[in-house]
DNA sequence: GCAGCTACTATGTATTACGTTGTAGTCGGC
DNA sequence: GCCGACTACAACGTAATACATAGTAGCTGC
């Protein structure tokens, strides 16, 4: 009866993405594995590769390959401009939306 | 291309509607309103009333039907036990997860 | 050449928010 | 009494997304 935890995490998935790609590139099974260290934000593979797909479809995000120390080559994904300006308006988004919930799971609201 | 929106706040309501309950019941409607007055967290009718189905159904409400003023009986909905149980758990998950995306999106991550 | 590991892809399922349409009850005006 | 407006709830179909499963492909070591 935990599917809500799930659920939590439906539609934060790309922004978390994108929060990882910020600070520098990472190809699809890195960014599973950073994700993987951060609480409740576990994803799969089948989960972000389909995002990258997405972000690389609306050119959030340009990529490179190389090769890979002992597996087929590596696709590095990087924050574009318009990756960038996209998370920072996902960013502001997420700050008021946070207060948001805040408010009404703290029983402050109108 | 502000769909991101929508998807944020998906797996968020069901959150926020039993947050609603917790002070006091209220129906269909009113949940509607109230959602609305809250930024980001604007939600239809045909939002609300399966997630106060699935609720029913998951035993997390009680109903009382009561007659409306101006229009058909209002049916309304009160967390049971249960729903403040579970509530309490959403709460807490919920801190947490808040934690984890701020580290990501204020760059603090492994 | 094959197994194991890495890295990516495709497919199908389950879940949920939303737009649209509709039903039904009440009230006031004509 | 009927109709329109408003209130309150319900059904249906669409779109989007996370996940499980299955698979392909490249590289390395044996």
């Amino acid at each position: 009866m935990n599917q809500w935890i799930t659920q939590f995490r439906k539609g934060l998935v790309e922004l978390c993405i994108m929060a990882v790609l910020r600070d520098d590139e990472a190809y699809g099974y890195q960014i599973v594995e950073k994700l993987g260290s951060v609480a409740g934000l576990e994803v799969t593979e089948s989960t972000v590769y389909p995002v990258l797909a997405r972000l690389a479809r609306d050119r959030c995000v340009t990529i490179r390959t190389a090769p890979s120390p002992a597996g087929p080559p590596r696709r590095y994904y990087r924050l574009s401009e318009t990756g960038r300006r996209r998370l920072a308006e996902m960013i502001d988004h997420w700050q008021s939306l946070q207060n948001s919930v805040n408010q009404l799971t703290q029983g402050a609201f109108p």
